[in-house]
DNA sequence: ATCATTTTAATCG
DNA sequence: CGATTAAAATGAT
């Protein structure tokens, strides 16, 4: 019998899709070693025995991950250099969306229109709604994407092995919703998030932000910090007129379902610390180091 | 009571 | 004095 098996997204085939995968594996314990060993500023030998594999490889993989070299990749880590993301971080609020928008509003260097949606026209932790999801590889390991009728509701990323753990959490937030697994219909919105030759603002992206009126509005505000920028939470805190709410901007970045595209690894603390991320800071940095090579391609 | 913050005060070398 | 901790302040869930 010819079943398409519910849960069998564990037999992963080898070929294209999974080098991306492999790659990012690799990646992460990378950037694993160097948080812990920055200190004792680590030859790329060291590294690339950390990540298992040669030096030669290890310069390769990193330009087939985000067309970085290592020396480049390890420098988008710095603090100093997060310091310059953080550079003008207040005005780039400013500057970004107050420049003639009407209508659905032109967000994010990926095309965003969005959609808010109070908790309370969410009743009941989703009951009575239909969830789509489905898991596909992503530069940040496996990515899973969740989508509503009117657009991609949530999106959260996995380490092998952890991808049900992930999909739980992600579960809690809409407990009763339904779910039902969807891969073909989901992979097209997977693809389009992280390509970003298919960035383009004649096929906006459909997000809908389910949270309350405070979280919205922090999302809101994250959406408008271009692609290689950063901002500290208090710079939030203050283009939602609530200066000294800064602390609760973070716990409300920290909410937010749709990360990557709702760009909340784009918050940093005032000194340009990664302060936190809810699928783990070393993913937070890979998503810095990754962008800070798609900058520069265009 | 908790939190992915920030500021200020206190301490150390 | 500069750098590194500790404690207090603060607003939303």
């Amino acid at each position: 019998m010819m079943n398409l098996a519910m849960n069998e997204h564990r037999l992963a085939k080898p070929g294209p899709q999974n080098a991306a995968l492999r790659d990012y594996d690799s990646v992460r314990r990378a950037i694993a070693f160097i948080s812990e060993h920055w200190r004792a500023q680590p030859t790329i030998e060291a590294m690339a025995d950390a990540a298992a594999v040669t030096p030669d490889e290890l310069h390769h993989l990193f330009r087939r991950w985000a067309g970085l070299t290592p020396k480049a990749f390890m420098q988008a880590l710095t603090l100093d250099h997060a310091k310059g993301l953080l550079r003008d971080s207040a005005s780039v609020l400013d500057a970004a969306l107050d420049s003639g928008l009407s209508g659905p509003s032109r967000l994010h260097d990926l095309f965003v229109t969005h959609e808010a949606m109070s908790p309370g026209e969410w009743k009941n932790g989703g009951a009575g709604m239909t969830l789509r999801y489905g898991f596909h590889p992503s530069p940040f390991g496996t990515a899973i994407v969740i989508a509503s009728g009117r657009g991609l509701a949530g999106l959260a990323f996995a380490d092998p092995g952890e991808e049900q753990a992930a999909f739980a959490d992600m579960k809690r937030r809409w407990a009763n919703a339904t779910y039902v697994e969807d891969r073909d219909g989901t992979s097209g919105l997977a693809q389009r998030i992280f390509d970003t030759r298919m960035w383009r603002a004649d096929q906006p992206l459909r997000v809908v932000l389910i949270g309350t009126d405070f979280e919205v509005r922090v999302w809101e505000t994250l959406l408008k910090i271009p692609m290689g920028r950063a901002v500290c939470y208090s710079d939030i805190a203050n283009k939602i007129k609530n200066p000294k709410a800064s602390r609760a901007v973070g716990a409300a970045v920290g909410r937010n379902p749709v990360s990557f595209v709702v760009p909340c690894h784009r918050a940093l603390g005032k000194g340009g610390a990664l302060t936190g991320y809810h699928w783990g800071i070393t993913r937070k940095q890979a998503m810095l180091g990754w962008e800070a090579g798609q900058v520069g391609v265009h």
